[in-house]
Formats: structure tokens, C-alpha cells, sequence
RNA sequence: GUGCCUGUAGCUCAGCCGGAUAGAGUGUUUGGCUACGAACCAAAAGGUCGGGGGUUCGAAUCCCUCCAGGCACGCCA
């Protein structure tokens, strides 16, 4: 039994000896909440709620209540109408520690995934385009809430739904038979297919052939014409080449590339099985499923040219997941403008009687944009991934020539440094604000952000490291020592780690890591600040190099799961 | 026009399944490195929680309405 559990016993036992009337420990647990203030307690019940049931005033409730609890491992105390409970510092502090220690890497993990399985679409880059910040959104949150599932026992499938389908691919064709140089193009593929494919656009403007021929092209992937084909496949080739250079750095590996045109012969089935189940209904010459019922918009299967459309393929790769993967859930990170779409095809599957459509979830996130507007390749408005991991690794470099010139692995840590400032901002918060895209705000690296929280890393590793060399013990330790507010802040820290992460998994909100982090930073660097660890007697010492260590593994975890890396030094 | 989302300190945001004085960071002003890492810590200043109604013992939080911004709304993905 937990300690929250425990004062809902105790408040229980004294409403029961009070007043001679039930208060079950479920229901007072559920009235149960965390003090604004740790000073108040640590655990209350606010009693405004029974005053009916019990026909008494709130702080008389409190009052009685208060003098007649006893089975709780520290004081209750009545404060108006709250019932206040405050752990014993020394065995809180105890008993986390323990918890730390004994399960190590599964901190905060458990079981209840176990069995099931769970599919992550995310990143989904399209082919020839540029990796840009927008890209960083749907990576960062989707890799995360991968980790944080693996961490709760669940399989996952991480899949990047490449964009390798549709007629843009007859343009670049066109674009590069014309005017494309295939040495400068191996030399800087992205760049150098966008330019041309920016091209095609400006010249189809005043000669529309070119769309003409842009539409033969493309059907000549489809019917899988020699040359057509090779060309494809090397502008899929060159993005996966210089994509994975990006993932390299970020760290981030994928179970999955099957992207659109994985699922261009399993489209049959989808219009097949509508129609058998009768959802397919002809309007204005194409084919959709209605959804007026629900108070949608109709979803488009098939085009009046009888060619299918965006959800048929969306569809189409749900029905093979399931049965391929029997996924319990299956996420789509995905900014929030595509929200109408997924809650459009999410229904048509709904109607066709699968029911695990029901673990069909969209993960959105705001929209990224400029200062000046809306991202855009055309206008030049737009920032892209590799150019702002560079600048960000630079400056990293700058400090650490500055304040570290000694540290081994230079290059190293100012990668991880660098890169990890970077994921932070989608990991920091809540993932529907839209976001301004700002150089001054990415590259912040004092305060709540990446570099802070690892550095306080570094700074625990610093003492640990310390101890060894001074030979300084860890047993024997005096939790008394730790009953202190500066220490039970860390404790207290240290203690929610869990239920955040569960957080996390039930919300889909990776945020919740980055907040927790900062709030263990902030308890530990406060604690450093006001306590001694080293040079203190033996069994002080002790428990504050416990605290040290508890706070470093769990500080590594959190950022482990953030998908960003916890240098021992920086 | 309809639907969804957002609006909290100068700026960026937590808090939103109702509870104790509305919190951080950043920026501004100021203090702290001859003891474990100053990418740190501390103090000050900064708020009609977009406006207005309602429900409640109690509303930033729930309901209604208005305003502002973003996004979407049939043959692109």
C-alpha cells in the first residue's frame, strides 16, 4: 500500500469512529489531492464535499477527523476544512530510494503493455522534399511516446509512412529529363530537386503541357515503365540517403519504410469491401462513403476517374497493419490540420465493422510557422532540420570551448548537447499549441531547456565521481537526514516519476517528461545549492550521495525516454 | 457560412475530469563562484486568467454567448 492509499485508510478509520458513518478509503481517496504548497502536507482531504453526508461543517469535519486518525506513517493535521497528512520524511525518503535502486532502468516501467501491441506513425517524410522543422514535430513526439511505451511493456511498431506516391513524381521527372544535371543533383540531392521541381511549377504556368506530360510520366511509374522506374527509385534512393543521415544524428531508428506506394496493390480490397458492405454510395461521379450521419463531411474513395484517393491508402495500410501487426492501438502523429481526415477514415473503418478501430488514434500537434507566415519552400520562409541541428551543435561547441576547453569527447558531447536542445521544444510542451518558429527561443539553452536538464546530469555524475575518488560510502546511510525540505523536494520528485510516465502513455503527451525533468532539476539544484553531499559525517553523506544517485538514473531515464542523450560530462 | 483548436505576467508557456495566497522560464533590476560543475542559485518588479453572463459553498478550470487568432470543409497528399 502506498502512502496515498494509506491516509485514504486512516481518513477512512477516523470518519467511521468520528461520526459512526461510512467514508469508504475509495471515496476518500478520490476526494484526495496534493497541497499547493509541500509545507501544507502532502497528501489532503478537503471536506467541504461531506459536510452534506455528514451534516457537519467542513472544518469540523477536518477538526475530528484529524484527532481521530492513527495507522499513518506521520502526523495528520486539520487547516480549516482540509485534512492534511504528512509523510514521514525519513521513510519516504527510504522507500523511494529503494524503489530507484531495486528496478534500475524499469523505474517508472511495468507490465500493462505486455502482450499488445502498438503502431507509431511518424516522421512520414516525403520524398524529394527537404527534412524541415515542421519534420522535427512529428519525430520528436512520436519516437518519444515509442520509448515510453517499450518502457510500459508494450511491442511497438515504428513505422515512417514515406510519401512516395502521387503525381509530383511525374513532375520531377519531367522537371529533371529537362533541366536536371545529375552530378549536381548526387552532390546535393534535396536542394537540387527541389530547385528543379520549383522550376516545373513556374514553367507550367506559362506552358500547361508540361502537366500534360508530368501525367504521362507518373503513368508510366504505374504501368512500370523501365526508365520511369529507375528514376523513381533514385529519388527515393538519394532522400532515404540523406534522411538518414538526420536520423543518425537524432538517434532514431524505424521498424518500418512501407510508405504510400507499399499499398499500391492493396487498394482492391478497400472499394471491394465497401461496397460488399454497402458503405460506397456515387456522388457527382465519385465514390464515397457518407458520413452526414456522424456530421462529416463525405469521405473520397474513389476519384469520378475512378483512381483512388488519399483515405483509400490511409485505409488500405490500416486494414494491413491490423492484419499484420494485430496492433491494440495504432497513433498517428500527424499535425492538427489533417484532424478532419483521420476522424473521416477512423469512421468509414468504424463502419465497416472492425473493432479495433476504436484504438485508431491521431496524435496532433499546431502548426508550425515563421515569423513572417506560413512555411514555405516557394518564398524561401522555412527552416530546415539539418541547418538548424548545425547551428545549434555550433553554439554548443562555443560554450564548451569556453566554459570546458578540458572535456574529452568534444565533438561527441556537443552533439548530443546540440541535438538535444533542439528536440526539446516539441517534448516541452503541450502538443496543440501552434508554434512561431523562433531562432532566439531554439537555441535558449539557459533555464527549462535540454542543456539544463543535462547538465544537471553532468553535475550529479560530477559529485558521484567525486565520491568514488574520495571513497565516500553510500551505506549506512541517515534517511533522517533527508526528512529536510530541500531533500524531500527531490524525494518528492523522484516519487511522481511514475505516474508521470503513465501520464504520458494515457494522454499521448510527451510533454509531461520534459515538465518532470525540470521539475527534478530544479529540486536537485536547489537542494545542491542549500546541502553539502561530500565532507559531511559518514551516514549524512551517504544518504545524500543516494539522493545524488537516484536523482542522476532517473534524470537519464527521463531523458532516455525523451529520446535525447545524458552525457556524464559537458 | 459550418466545424475543430487556441487565447493565463512584456515574451514563451504550466495549471483546465472545480478546492487553500494563479506558478515556471525568459527578459528587466539586483545579489551570490578561496568547499562537491555559475549552461547554476537567490531576491525584486510584472496578472481585469480575451470580454460578458450562468452553475456552485467555491470557477483560470464546467455551461452559454460574444470577440480575436489558427486550421479544415469533395475529386491534392
Amino acid at each position: 500500500m502506498n502512502y496515498r492509499e494509506q491516509a485514504a485508510q486512516a481518513f477512512s478509520q477516523a470518519a467511521v469512529q468520528a461520526f459512526g458513518q461510512e467514508v469508504t478509503p475509495a471515496e476518500a481517496l478520490a476526494l484526495m489531492e496534493v497541497p499547493p504548497d509541500p509545507a501544507m502536507g502532502d497528501f489532503a482531504v478537503p471536506c467541504f464535499k461531506l459536510a452534506k453526508v455528514l451534516r457537519k461543517a467542513p472544518p469540523a469535519i477536518a477538526q475530528a477527523v484529524a484527532a481521530a486518525a492513527c495507522g499513518f506513517a506521520g502526523s495528520v493535521q486539520a487547516a480549516g476544512p482540509y485534512v492534511n497528512f504528512f509523510v514521514d520524511g525519513a521513510l519516504f525518503a527510504r522507500d523511494t530510494l529503494q524503489a530507484v535502486f531495486a528496478q534500475g532502468k524499469s523505474y517508472g516501467g511495468s507490465q500493462e503493455g505486455a502482450g499488445r501491441v502498438i503502431c507509431l506513425d511518424y516522421s512520414s517524410i516525403n520524398i524529394a522534399k527537404r527534412f524541415h522543422v515542421g519534420h522535427l514535430y512529428t519525430t520528436a513526439i512520436g519516437n518519444a511516446l515509442n520509448k515510453v511505451f517499450l518502457h510500459l511493456g508494450y511491442q511497438t511498431v515504428s513505422i515512417n509512412h514515406l510519401g512516395d506516391w502521387g503525381t509530383q513524381f511525374g513532375k520531377l521527372i519531367v522537371a529533371f529529363r529537362r533541366w536536371g544535371d545529375r552530378a549536381a543533383i548526387e552532390a546535393d540531392p534535396l536542394n537540387a530537386l527541389t530547385a528543379i521541381y520549383v522550376r516545373f511549377h513556374d514553367e507550367a504556368e506559362k506552358d500547361p503541357a508540361l502537366e500534360d506530360e508530368a501525367r504521362l510520366w507518373f503513368r508510366r511509374i504505374e504501368e512500370g515503365d523501365g526508365e520511369a522506374l529507375a528514376l523513381f527509385a533514385w529519388f527515393k534512393e538519394l532522400t532515404l540517403r540523406e534522411a538518414n543521415k538526420m536520423y543518425q544524428l537524432l538517434g532514431i531508428t524505424f521498424d518500418s519504410y512501407a510508405g504510400e506506394s507499399f499499398y499500391n496493390d492493396k487498394m482492391g480490397r478497400v472499394v471491394e469491401e465497401l461496397r460488399q458492405k454497402n458503405l460506397l454510395k456515387v456522388d457527382q461521379g465519385a465514390s464515397i462513403v457518407d458520413l452526414s450521419e456522424e456530421g462529416m463531411p463525405p469521405c473520397l474513395i474513389l476519384k469520378s476517374d475512378g483512381a483512388t484517393l488519399y483515405a483509400t491508402r490511409d485505409i488500405a495500410a490500416a486494414l494491413y497493419r491490423a492484419d499484420t501487426y494485430h496492433f491494440s492501438q495504432a497513433l498517428y502523429v500527424v499535425a492538427s490540420h489533417q484532424e478532419l481526415h483521420f476522424r473521416q477514415f477512423f469512421k468509414v473503418i468504424e463502419k465497416m465493422g472492425y473493432p479495433w478501430a476504436g484504438g485508431l488514434h491521431h496524435i496532433s500537434y499546431g502548426m508550425v510557422s515563421m515569423e513572417e507566415g506560413a512555411m514555405s519552400t516557394r518564398k524561401g520562409r522555412i527552416t530546415y532540420l539539418d541547418e538548424l541541428l548545425e547551428r545549434s551543435i555550433e553554439k554548443t561547441r562555443a560554450i564548451i570551448e569556453e566554459k570546458s576547453p578540458d572535456l574529452p569527447d568534444r565533438d561527441l558531447v556537443a552533439r548530443q548537447v546540440g541535438v538535444g536542445a533542439v528536440l526539446w521544444a516539441p517534448l516541452y510542451n503541450n502538443r496543440i499549441k501552434d508554434i512561431v518558429f523562433s531562432w532566439d527561443r531554439m537555441l535558449n539553452f539557459d533555464g527549462e531547456t535540454a542543456p539544463y536538464a543535462m547538465y544537471t546530469h553532468a553535475r550529479c555524475c560530477s559529485v558521484l565521481r567525486k565520491a568514488r575518488e574520495s571513497s565516500a560510502a553510500e551505506d549506512a546511510p541517515d534517511y533522517q537526514c533527508l526528512a529536510e525540505p530541500y531533500a524531500q523536494s527531490v524525494v518528492r520528485a523522484l516519487a511522481r516519476f511514475p505516474a508521470a510516465v503513465a501520464e504520458v502513455a494515457e494522454r499521448y503527451e510527451p510533454y509531461l517528461l520534459g515538465r518532470f525533468a525540470i521539475e527534478l532539476c530544479q529540486a536537485y539544484n536547489k537542494f545542491y545549492y542549500e546541502r553539502r553531499v561530500l565532507g559531511e559525517p559518514a551516514p549524512v553523506t551517504a544518504a545524500r550521495l543516494q539522493l545524488t544517485r537516484a536523482a542522476r538514473d532517473v534524470l537519464a531515464l527521463t531523458l532516455h525516454l525523451m529520446g535525447i542523450a545524458a552525457p556524464e560530462r559537458m
